[in-house]
DNA sequence: GTATATGCAAAGCATTTGCATTAAA
DNA sequence: TTTAATGCAAATGCTTTGCATATAC
């Protein structure tokens, strides 16, 4: 049994060395940031993060996510309807899985996935740089007994 | 060399056997909505509405796209920023190559697709209906050379 | 001290909804 | 004739933006 120990702003830390302006709420937003199977909406990540710093604002936390999100640190997921949400689970390579009732979201390691290409003749002239998988379904909560 | 015949209504008819209420506007939708690699939002489809059918409203066209998306005859697609799109496409099972320069969408058919399969272990319980597959990547026009 | 981030409130965009009117069956 | 779809305009939900103040460096 390991507890979970509270690193304060470790990946806060790494982006100030990088040269990003530290200051309350962006520790406070990174620090809410952590884990996997995290999959929070704007408005959850400002929540948790009021529960530290009150005052903290929600132009804030989107513009904090954003730049997390530009400097590759958080992903994006806008998966049907409702509010974008923010997976800080960059490290590990990992696909989703949706359920379509309630719009809960899981990280899955799919098979096969490697060997996943899109032919040359497919690619439009693209330069392809990577790709998204999400499965749909529904949770046991939404299967109905 | 074939030219495309316009066989007005070909879906919209096809809906109005399974009882949709063919109006003047939903069978304009439904025109407007054929073919590969189309990839229409909501004010794309109106325009091409409105040319010939001036007083089609907005929110006509996305109560009709909405109904062809439950009936299954029209898929949705949220890529990046922007507004959903609409694919008609529904026969041939297929996937999407994204431009995150510019929004530009293509039909794909990758390989190795049929053998991408989530193991039991990581299905979380859930009922798994089926998965999206997105190739990001940058057009020809965006990549700059 | 200076450049940058914050909070607030207002604006923005995409989409949905309520309701009186119109039209399909 | 009856039931459902339309158009309008207002409302909604999520996100971004402008600007004066506050704060990290």
């Amino acid at each position: 049994m390991r507890r979970q120990m509270v690193i304060s702003s470790e990946l806060a830390e790494r982006l100030r060395q990088r040269g990003w302006r530290l200051t309350a709420q962006r520790r406070v937003v990174a620090d809410v940031l952590v884990g996997d199977h995290v999959h929070l909406s704007a408005e959850a990540v400002h929540s948790a993060a009021q529960a530290v710093l009150p005052e903290i604002s929600m132009a804030t936390v989107y513009n904090t996510l954003n730049e997390l999100v530009n400097m590759g640190e958080v992903l994006e997921i806008s998966a049907g309807p409702g509010p974008k949400r923010y997976d800080p689970n960059t490290t590990v390579a990992h696909q989703h899985l949706l359920c379509t009732g309630c719009g809960a979201l899981r990280d899955v390691a799919p098979e096969g996935a490697d060997a996943l290409t899109l032919p040359s003749d497919q690619r439009h002239g693209f330069q392809v740089v990577g790709l998204d998988i999400m499965f749909r379904g529904l949770c046991p909560a939404c299967t109905g007994t």
